[in-house]
DNA sequence: TTAAAATCTAGAGTGCAATCTAGGTCAAGC
DNA sequence: GCTTGACCTAGATTGCACTCTAGATTTTAA
């Protein structure tokens, strides 16, 4: 492959999206895909560029934590065609929710972890290590 | 237990942490205390509430994304006492940067996520589904 | 004192998300 | 035509971080 206009192989895909070959078939078994990826006469997959734009959203779920299971749940929406749009934006908007929270978090974590580093910094700064041995109040 | 002053059993010590019994039992297993836990006649496990901050610490890196390997790590060099404060400083600036990117990244994916939010919303609220079907450019 | 609740150990099992293996088949370039 | 690299399937394996099991012991409370 690879030389279709517009037909991309496994490898195109793999090198276009950062996923592995692997990663692609095992999406694939799980139903990841918004329309079933055709095959050559000799049963090789062919992709094309709305595949890889798909793949790039999903990575992008992914990264942000969207689990595979939510994202079949959403690939079925895409799936099934027009008329569930509603149903796509409660799940985009919960995930949007779900990311926000995780960021919240996070940027509590950071702050706790930033103390922590200001009062070594300083600690190791000064050379008087002594007064900070242990876990608590400042591990 | 649970009733000597400072003497923590188990239970007490999985009740203030949000940890279960079986995850502290492996935290020890894993060597992530600060110190070994100390044991009735029985042979009960005997926690401090230095344990408990240790373990609310942890609980911070752990969601912020340290691995298990790493936390063990660093509780390696605050067991080993004072002396290799600028070790744990340089051990907490790394994951104070891991924190950084990742909330860069998911405040990235956010973004994204909402702009499709937004025009699902759009087209929901509009009735206009139409032109709205598959992955590409919106889906 | 005795029943119930909590704890102990060693090791097996779970869930997620890949990732790899083995044993082939297909396709591209020389 | 043939070699080499890419691709195929089904299923096993990996890695992480727990989480649970079984069967025994200890502790607490009535």
């Amino acid at each position: 492959m690879s030389r279709n206009a517009d037909g991309l192989s496994i490898g195109d895909v793999a090198k276009a999206t950062g996923l592995g070959v692997h990663a692609l078939r095992f999406f694939e078994r799980e139903e990841l895909f918004i329309r079933p990826i055709p095959r050559t006469a000799g049963g090789q997959r062919v992709y094309e560029p709305a595949d890889v734009e798909w793949l790039l959203l999903c990575n992008r779920l992914r990264e942000s934590g969207m689990p595979i299971a939510t994202l079949k749940r959403f690939a079925r929406l895409v799936r099934s065609g027009p008329g569930n749009e509603a149903e796509r934006l409660a799940l985009l908007e919960e995930h949007e929710r779900t990311v926000q929270d995780r960021i919240a978090d996070l940027t509590a974590s950071l702050e706790i972890i930033h103390d922590k580093v200001v009062i070594y910094r300083k600690h190791v700064e000064e050379g008087t290590a002594t007064g900070l041995w242990s876990p608590m109040p400042s591990a």
